[in-house]
DNA sequence: GCTTGACCTGTAATGCATTCCATAAAATAA
DNA sequence: TTATTTTATGGAATGCATTACAGGTCAAGC
């Protein structure tokens, strides 16, 4: 394998000339530098980079953790692989299928210097485990979470929620059921908005049980038989996302059933899914929060970075409701 | 920063020694072995894994190069990482958005000993550009391709269309249009496919327009759009994927129109769309293509690896036909 | 008693690029 | 003319783990 030793014998010349030439520091004489680049083309020569790796002790790669391809995630993967690529920085995707063992390959990467930050969508092990590995490099959530050595991007799903319910009720929907997604921090946050906005308009007495890990076209499958089975049915469904959602239309129309004829159905995240089935969908700026948590990265490797953008839920209103 | 020197150093031996600790090679003394897993224990010790790749000349991470997420890719990448994993790679992703920089970035990378293969999905370089790389490592792809350098997990897609074809034929379907996607190698071999079918039962002067370049939801819709013009429609529109049909299904739907009374319509790929929207469909095998795809690559980098599967597509009845 | 092999350990080289420090010539300033 | 700065280049150390090779002990086998 040629290195840069071969290019600096070849040229006559040292390697640190060569790691001159290659780098573009000034100081290296016209001719030579010309002699050098050619002979690098000639040998068809790349800087090893594991070698620079080693030496600079920074990789740029950043590791992206997640548990499943939701569409949503996979919009924030996009969005922050292009952020990732503007400043140099490449993507390793770890896709962890809820696997405890698998999320730890990740976090062990990071230990061992493979990964310069990690980005982490979903988990298994416990905060605090994660939290342990923070001093081995910058560790960025988009869930809600509390702490001082992970910093989170989180959006705010009380507000987001709300906006959902707000907006039902103005349509006229007064029994609402409720599903929820896996027990992160935005959930706690979404039952919350439910039980003030419950309170609020006074509809305690209409309340249905909660579904709960609900996340997959299956799940709202599943909560469109448990609808159909009910005497007492809900006016209206908010669904965790728009999987759920759709599942639970597509499943409804099966049976006979249509929306917002027979039942209001709400997504969440606004993804394609969403426009495919016309849902009235809650709009989620997947792709400005991923630049986001780039930023934030950015910032803790000590790399200038640009301002976060803030960031709004917006309503989408299409014909599910 | 912690190193194997220091751990040498504190334990009285030589790097030699806590490199066979670590590495667990036999003969080291017991009480010796003991003590320095105490010690880098207590210093929580992990060794540097860019010294290692430099050392070892390879990374153990595998590029994955892909244009966007579709749902069929989406679960190729899941299943071939799941197949790194199990042999101890990692697996990088690349999402080029069709760049043809982003896609160098990659080709780079390999070439740099940053990546130790790279798994080609999509492309948008010119087949002898990517192959110009194969001589820093393997290259896989599972588009067709005939190449010595860039061996290929390809199905069969003459085989896998003409499946479909008889499919609906044998519904009774004799006017039928095509949407193809992009120009890879497996378009063509659909639109011979289609050629022979339509010979063999001489369906020639029912020919529509073929389309091309048709891989998203909207470009389905596109396809209803033109459905829906025509005086002369088709009674069967076979799909290039599942995202067409989908598109094309629902976009048929809030005109008024329904599958398979209007319109029989056929998937392709079976992925979770033609489930929510009970879309008739041909299997792809993307996760045991993968496996195909990593065992390959794993052989090619001098490793034992399992034998290939031979791959089937498989036609599933559901309702659009 | 001597050979052979298993067991144990360390020295030093290796993989490769970057960079601090030293040296020196040439150009500019005083 | 002397002092200072700019330009140009190389030696050698650095980052860190792995491993070929050599040197040694000790017990089993003949």
């Amino acid at each position: 394998m040629t290195n840069i030793q071969e290019i600096a014998r070849l040229a006559g010349v040292s390697t640190t000339t060569v790691s001159r030439v290659i780098n573009q520091h000034p100081y290296v004489n016209e001719a030579k530098r010309k002699e050098i680049l050619k002979i690098i083309e000639r040998l068809d020569y790349v800087p090893n980079s594991n070698a620079k790796s080693l030496k600079e002790g920074m990789t740029r790669i950043i590791g992206v953790l997640t548990g499943t391809y939701t569409t949503l995630s996979t919009s924030f993967i996009q969005a922050f692989n292009t952020s990732a690529n503007k400043h140099g920085f490449n993507v390793m995707l770890f896709i962890t299928n809820g696997d405890r063992q698998q999320e730890l390959i990740a976090l062990e990467m990071l230990r061992s210097k493979q990964l310069d930050a990690l980005i982490c969508l979903f988990r298994t092990n416990e905060w605090k485990v994660i939290e342990s590995y923070t001093k081995y490099g910058p560790i960025v959530t988009w869930q809600r979470l509390v702490s001082d050595t992970i910093p989170s991007v989180f959006m705010d799903h009380y507000k987001g929620y709300t906006l959902g319910l707000e907006y039902l009720y103005a349509k006229g929907y007064r029994r609402i059921a409720n599903v929820f997604s896996s027990k992160g921090l935005n959930t706690p946050e979404r039952v919350r908005s439910y039980h003030d906005f419950a309170d609020k308009y006074q509809l305690k007495a209409n309340s249905f049980p909660d579904f709960h890990d609900k996340l997959t076209i299956y799940d709202g499958e599943e909560v469109a038989r448990w609808w159909i089975g009910q005497n007492d049915r809900p006016d209206a469904i908010a669904c965790s996302n728009d999987n759920v959602a759709a599942g639970l239309l597509t499943e409804l129309r099966r049976a006979g059933f249509s929306a917002p004829g027979d039942v209001g159905i709400l997504g969440f995240d606004n993804t394609e899914l969403a426009h495919l089935l016309d849902l009235t969908t809650i709009h989620y700026p997947a792709n400005k929060q991923a630049e986001n948590a780039f930023y934030i990265i950015l910032d803790m490797l000590g790399q200038p970075a640009p301002e976060v953008h803030t960031l709004e839920f917006e309503l989408i209103e299409r014909k599910s409701t």
